[in-house]
DNA sequence: CAAATTGCTTGCATATTGCAAGTGATTTTT
DNA sequence: AAAAATCACTTGCAATATGCAAGCAATTTG
């Protein structure tokens, strides 16, 4: 498969062993911000990933258990992905990425519209989510 | 130099742009909480970074202003490499980073107890270390 | 003033990413 | 029930990025 190699102890180095690259945390984005759920869904999204990269990215993620790979309840040829606790708890890192993207970025409309919850209310943004989140996986 | 595209207007997706690799937020990381300032105490880090792979990301961290590049006040022969108010502002990343990898690895006792205080107060730790960087770039 | 340090650059091998075109298993359409 | 479309990938190959080792010019140190 893939080579794991730790770089250090260090938890920022360890945890950019994960998901330290250009696309892994947009798939978690697209799973917590945008209820996508299927491969299909993830390869729709603006930012065009490849194929085969979306491949390995999945089969990453799932490998460090931030999302799980079910049977779709509607048809055999789709497969589910879902979040896991430990992928939902990516959200205060991903939510600060956008407040410090907000800041020195100008973006459009309809995305600061989402921002603005938790650019008002972080904390009570953060565990609202999650505690959705959660209870959508149980 | 180096092609930078804009992937999309997705605050996450800019901000992986620049910061989305393996090793920029651990050169963040150094400035933040070691300390560091130049090229040999980048270098020098457990994680070993390569010298040509170091030389391009403070590169692109200069050119994004997340850096600055200035000469050092105690040798010519060294370059001081000093945080912006932009880069600065990662802590928040940073800290989220630390705080999830608490949850789900396994860390030494001696990287725990900095991030401990980020645990109990994260609001107040967050500002405080964020003060005091500032303070300094004045 | 020779040796070491500093901040790189250069060349080259390896790994990762990206593109385009399949493929096989289902599902939908006719 | 056959044909076409959808779905989740895989495969081959080109382009790019990363990693390793050596080299180099400008200081600085002994």
């Amino acid at each position: 498969m893939k080579k794991i190699e730790k770089r250090s102890n260090c938890p920022v180095s360890s945890s950019l062993d994960i998901f330290g690259d250009k696309w892994s945390l947009l798939i978690m984005r697209d799973m917590i911000f945008y209820n996508k759920s299927t491969y299909g869904d993830f390869l729709k999204s603006e930012e065009k990933i490849a194929t085969n990269i979306l491949a390995t990215r999945l089969l990453n993620l799932e490998e460090h258990n931030l999302i799980e790979k079910l049977e779709h309840p509607d048809s055999k040829a789709k497969v589910l992905y879902k979040l896991t606790e430990k992928g939902i708890d990516l959200l205060p890192i991903i939510v600060e990425i956008q407040l410090w993207a907000d800041k020195y970025f100008t973006l459009p409309d309809a995305i600061k519209a989402i921002i603005e919850e938790g650019k008002k209310d972080k904390k009570g943004f953060i565990e609202a989510l999650t505690r959705q989140l959660k209870a959508n996986i149980r």
